[in-house]
RNA sequence: GCCAUCGUGGCGGAAUUGGCAGACGCGCAUGGUUCAGGUCCAUGUACCGGCAACGGUGUGGGGGUUCGAGUCCCUUCGAUGGCACCA
């Protein structure tokens, strides 16, 4: 059904296209000729978009994040890259020394899929979706620096993958760890941390993460864990959503931890279970201590106590399976007792072990001490199964003749006094808090911590399409890096890739077996390769410097870039990709290359682009191609369409009618210039104020849309708001085009709306912007033309309406001079016909001009 | 459950600091141009009543602050996104 409708539209469309006979065809504008045209012209100039040398001029640095080669374009796509076009745009003509560079992020899963499915290399695949990209951003008119293209699967670029992983090593921010991974049987590789939603793989949202134990390389992320936050404050030029993820991500918790003895261990050296505990100040309402059912301590107690091993294997089934349907947080709690015990350090006192199925290894230290009357999940957890409870923080009332009550329990609140702590006793919590770390720590048996959710980074990948990791294994020397004149480590072709699980590099001799840098002994390379954020996470510093072969990039040239001036993409890169990015740039600057402390001054994220309010998805059925937008209606109406249809920030529902608008819209705009023709050279008019009222009209018109355009341009990115000021202007035009006709509008005028208006619209509409400033027969060039200027003067209003209220409800408007005193006005709205019968037999208590905006009189 | 954002005509949306709600566009209606369809042009289009002038209602619901609230405050409902036994 949809299909067929689809196409009698688009017939519809096409028999449209026909010049009609009744009208000439020059008046009518057709996109695909001129589009064409200048395409050409632009094709053969190839510094036309090119970012100057660092030079004294003001710099702006404009970057939409690289897409991933998938084949073609999306509308997102468009839509990200129309944002940041008009911005590099309008910048040139506001004098900037412009960087605006396009690349690819090419190495991932998605070729290894395709080279499955269609038998091609992977890189063969890749870089024929890329030229096939580039040519649909060269229709669409983007400009590029295209000298700086960026393609992250190519050795020129991963081999500083390589050299920033031997640095990383150097560091020792990269080590290598047998842990439990997050494995996605579909992509047979691991995920990090980042990419596991809702216990399933972030590509496959039905595929549920299996947990495995790997050799892996790790980034120390943590490490920078508190300036990654930190920094988030000077960040005020992202959005507030995006650093309120990061903050919830990295997961920043001050506590304590405190070492609990084991009952029968051999005195202070015996073994202990360490806690991580908020709440330190609650410790002696401890009543149990409770394991994650993984923590390494279980083994010791179920070694001989089989009916203890089922129970905790039950508890662990359990635990898998919430986190694998996302709701952990729902998980009815389940426990068992050891029937061991352990010592409270501070009160001595001996407290029961158990496992319990809601705590989790990966967070703390996967112990926690349970303290019932002041935790919720340790409440209901107590009375389950009939554990003590026991109050040891008291409310504080602010009011002192409130009388003291036993608190409704759990009492979870912060503020509050110890009570039955000992020695601790009669403090407020967060003296407590202090007190009893420095206490800890004094006596040997705890201290004041630091927790964060944020883990390190696992970047191993069991891939063939990425960046190898310039690493081998000696039998005699071990785990030897590969020196630095050895990179870059060329990732092989014509390699049989398969999903089956281990690196498909491993199956390649000529790769894995090599000779060992220190001893020159028989070594074998590490096959696996390295998480794709990897490429992403500076690949904005190469286009610097694109053709450096020496360095990733020059620092002094990266240094008069940096930082970007202004990043665009998605949101869904809140986390990943922005984190990752924000770490490396603080890790270079460590380094030494570097100076600037964050990548990117300010941040905008784009909405998605749905249809029929549903995200686009080949399986619904609702994609809307680019490739056919462009040759039904031109790349301009795609792309103004894109900006038009709903502010940037938000999401746009796709609607085919509204392009149609547009390209009506466009049409209207060619067709005035046509039926008017005046040319560039009829003198200028600019700054001179016009005599007839029709004149004025019209240069007050252009005046009042150059602020607008400018203002929403510049403070708010509602490019939704401009463009309707700019129709607003040409339906001005169009209403005037009598008097334009019997040359009540001087030419001048004429000539410079029409100059002002194709640089307003150039931003926006490149292509018919060029194409109207070359029939004015302008020689210098539309890209480096000065933005045009407002002039306050020349947009004033003689008269303006006042509207009316009495007690708040309009009644009348009145026209007054616009720089009319206040007693003016009052008078002239008390005057008003229907003023007056609206305040008959009733007294006017107060009168309020809000000068030039509005009267409101108060009548009793 | 917690946090954030957002609820405005038939639809996308506008109203930047509290000051004429519905700009601009789509759609729809009527008329013109046309053999006709499309294109193009003109007019109308929040809702209710009225031929009309005009009157009343109206920004998810309820309450409040104010001369005045889409905008600020409280509360409630709904949508979207993020986090989630995080100790």
């Amino acid at each position: 059904m949809k299909l067929m409708a689809q196409e009698e539209k688009s017939e519809a469309t096409m028999t449209s296209d026909r010049p009609s006979s009744d009208r000439p065809n020059d008046e009518r504008y057709d996109a695909q000729r001129v589009e064409q045209k200048w395409w050409a012209r632009w094709q053969q100039d190839a510094s036309l978009y090119a970012a100057e040398p660092a030079s004294g001029k003001k710099k702006y640095y404009v970057l939409e994040m690289l897409p991933y080669p998938s084949g073609a374009l999306h509308m997102g796509h468009v839509r990200n890259y129309a944002i940041g076009d008009a911005l590099a745009r309008y910048m040139w003509m506001n004098g900037y020394n412009v960087l605006h560079p396009m690349g690819w992020d090419s190495f991932g899963l998605p070729a290894e899929n395709a080279a499955i499915s269609n038998n091609t290399p992977p890189r063969e695949w890749t870089l024929h979706n890329i030229a096939n990209m580039k040519a649909q951003m060269k229709r669409l008119g983007f400009a590029y620096d295209w000298s700086r293209e960026v393609t992250t699967c190519l050795p020129e670029y991963y081999r500083w993958n390589q050299w920033f992983f031997l640095k990383l090593y150097e560091k020792g921010l990269v080590y290598r760890k047998k842990s439990k991974v997050n494995w996605c049987p579909k992509c047979a590789t691991v995920l990090a941390n980042e990419q596991v939603v809702n216990g399933c793989c972030w590509r496959h949202e039905d595929t549920m993460v299996e947990q495995r134990e790997l050799e892996q390389w790790f980034v120390r992320t943590t490490q920078y864990a508190e300036e990654l936050l930190r920094d988030l404050d000077k960040l005020q030029g992202w959005p507030e959503k995006v650093r309120l993820m990061q903050r919830n991500w990295i997961g920043r918790s001050e506590g304590a931890l405190v070492d609990f003895q084991l009952e029968g261990g051999a005195g202070a050296a015996g073994p202990t279970i360490s806690v991580f505990t908020t709440r330190v100040d609650t410790i002696y309402g401890a009543t149990s201590i409770q394991l994650a059912p993984e923590h390494p301590l279980v083994g010791d107690f179920t070694r001989h106590n089989q009916v203890l091993g089922a129970e905790v294997q039950r508890l662990i089934a359990e635990q898998r399976k919430a986190k694998e349907a996302g709701d952990i947080g729902e998980i009815e709690k389940h426990g068992v007792n050891t029937y061991h015990y352990a010592i409270n350090p501070f009160s001595g006192e001996k407290i029961p072990i158990w496992i319990a199925n809601y705590i989790l290894m990966d967070y703390g230290t996967g112990a926690i001490m349970s303290v019932p009357a002041h935790d919720e999940r340790d409440y209901e957890f107590a009375k389950k199964y009939n554990l003590e409870i026991r109050l040891v923080i008291f409310p504080i009332s602010n009011d002192p003749e409130e009388t003291m009550t036993e608190p409704q329990l759990p009492f979870t609140a912060h503020e509050g006094m110890t009570i039955n702590s000992g020695p601790f006793s009669g403090l407020s919590s967060e003296d407590a808090i202090k007190k009893m770390s420095a206490y800890a720590e004094e006596k040997g048996f705890g201290k004041a911590t630091v927790t964060y959710r944020l883990k390190d980074w696992g970047i191993s990948r069991q891939r063939y399409w990425g960046t190898p990791i310039p690493m081998l294994y000696c039998e005699r020397d071990g785990i030897v890096p590969v020196p630095e004149k050895d990179l870059p480590v060329i990732l092989p072709e014509n390699v049989k890739v398969t999903l089956a699980g281990g690196s498909p590099l491993g199956d390649v001799p000529e790769f894995v077996n090599a000779k060992c840098p220190r001893c020159g002994g028989p070594a074998r390379r590490e096959t696996d390769t390295m998480d794709t954020f990897v490429d992403s996470s500076w690949y904005f510093y190469r286009y610097t410097d694109a053709h450096n072969d020496r360095a990733p990039f020059d620092g002094k040239i990266a240094q008069y870039w940096f930082p970007i001036d202004q990043y665009i993409g998605g949101v869904e890169h809140a986390i990943l990709h922005l984190i990752y990015s924000r770490f490396w740039t603080k890790f270079m600057r460590d380094l030494g290359m570097i100076t600037n402390d964050e990548p990117a001054e300010r941040l905008f994220t784009q909405g998605m682009v749905i249809k029929d309010g549903r995200k686009m998805s080949k399986n619904l059925g609702n994609v809307v191609s680019p490739d056919e937008m462009i040759a039904r209606y031109g790349a301009d109406a795609a792309r103004l369409y894109s900006l038009f249809a709903a502010p940037p920030d938000r999401d746009l529902d796709w609607q085919d009618s509204g392009i149609e608008g547009i390209q009506r819209f466009l049409a209207r705009v060619y067709r005035f210039f046509v039926k008017n023709p005046v040319g560039a050279a009829s003198g200028t008019a600019a700054g001179t104020l016009q005599s007839t009222a029709e004149a004025r009209a019209i240069q007050r018109k252009l005046h009042q849309t150059i602020k607008r355009v400018s203002d929403d341009f510049q403070g708010r990115w509602h490019f939704n708001t401009c463009i309707s000021a700019i129709m607003e202007l040409v339906n001005v035009l169009y209403g005037a085009e009598e008097e334009i006709a019997r040359k009540a509008v001087p030419p001048a005028i004429l000539a410079e709306v029409q100059r002002d208006l194709i640089l307003l619209l150039a931003p926006f509409a490149p292509y018919m912007a060029h194409e109207l400033w070359e029939m004015q027969g302008e020689k210098g060039s539309l890209l480096r033309a000065a933005w045009p200027k407002y002039d306050a003067e020349l947009a004033k209003e003689e008269e303006i309406e006042i509207p009316v209220q009495v007690n708040g409800k309009l009644r009348s408007r009145i026209t007054v001079p616009a720089d009319s005193e206040e007693f003016f006005v009052l008078e002239r709205a008390l005057a008003d016909e229907k003023v007056k019968a609206a305040i008959t037999g009733k007294q006017v208590v107060k009168k309020i001009y809000v000068p030039g905006k509005l009267v409101n009189l108060v009548v009793k």
